[in-house]
DNA sequence: AGTGATGCGTGCGCCGCGCACGCTTCTGAC
DNA sequence: GTCAGAAGCGTGCGCGGCGCACGCATCACT
């Protein structure tokens, strides 16, 4: 690995781990009892599923079912279906759009933000909890270098 | 955010931060878009559901189903599933264990191991290239953090 | 030898997804 | 003003993957 004969490998090692790491972490992260932990104590409405619709429209504020279905990397169908479990369940309110009276815009509830915010925070808590143990600013650099990497990345 | 009293914010917003790009990245690595691209021109055995199967395996060495099962974190029944698709596709043989006749052990063919480095080395190329402008040993860096952040952080 | 345990494959029901259709509403041209 | 085409939304439908549970074969232990 170390002969400059074999320079392609070891310009790809650092892609061959990361490819790794990314594996392992993709597998990790969508189990779904990761997920139920997390919402554990929530409403009935919030899960695995409905969660990144919930989450893609807190970030973007109301937009409508086709607008967010390219950010959450689904059918426009499957953001209404969501939307309409979210409805059901308080979180999500459909407005009629005042400009335009076929569009419909999604909108968080007061308990929409609620939830988001504390999913989120319980989130992050669980991140920062694991990360208590490095070096100080280990943790900031690593954030940064890893939003670097989604913004700019092999997966932009 | 810089308040002493919202000290509990700011310690969080490194997690915020990770909790953000994760998202991110999940939802651009489950695209079934970059799978494709990805298994351009390769048999039609594997494709973005039996690929961790090939993958665990690969990483693991023979084993039997309901061993990789927790691996790939889907239930045994998924796994032999995959494993008969990627078993008609030639890249996997179903091995009696000799020791238990019980076992069926899933080990790769030869195909099977020529595909999955195949895989690995264009992906890994992938990420190697978007990240070529990154300053000198930074991509490594980051490599070293991702690897530990997946082996010790929140997701073990 | 016999009984409980273990391992494997498969049938079944459930659920989410993408496609396509119908309905309503907007837009632009005549 | 009117009408045809486009745009937006919700939903029915078929497909496919998943988890559970059952049956069969084999092992382990008494």
């Amino acid at each position: 690995m170390r002969h400059a004969r074999y320079s392609w490998c070891v310009d790809n090692e650092v892609g061959h781990e990361i490819a790794e790491a990314l594996g392992v972490l993709l597998r990790r992260t969508t189990r779904a009892q990761l997920h139920r932990q997390l919402t554990e104590g929530m409403g009935e409405g919030v899960d695995e599923v409905t969660y990144p619709v919930l989450s893609a429209l807190a970030r973007t504020g109301p937009r409508s079912a086709a607008e967010l279905a390219p950010d959450v990397g689904i059918d426009r169908s499957g953001v209404t279906r969501r939307a309409s479990r979210l409805e059901a369940a308080g979180l999500v309110r459909r407005e009629a759009d005042p400009e335009d009276r076929r569009a419909q815009l999604l909108v968080l509830t007061e308990q929409g933000r609620h939830t988001v915010a504390e999913l989120r925070g319980r989130l992050a808590a669980h991140i920062t909890a694991s990360l208590a143990d490095w070096p100080p600013g280990e943790a900031e650099a690593f954030a940064r270098r890893l939003r670097r990497f989604t913004a700019e990345g092999p997966f932009a």
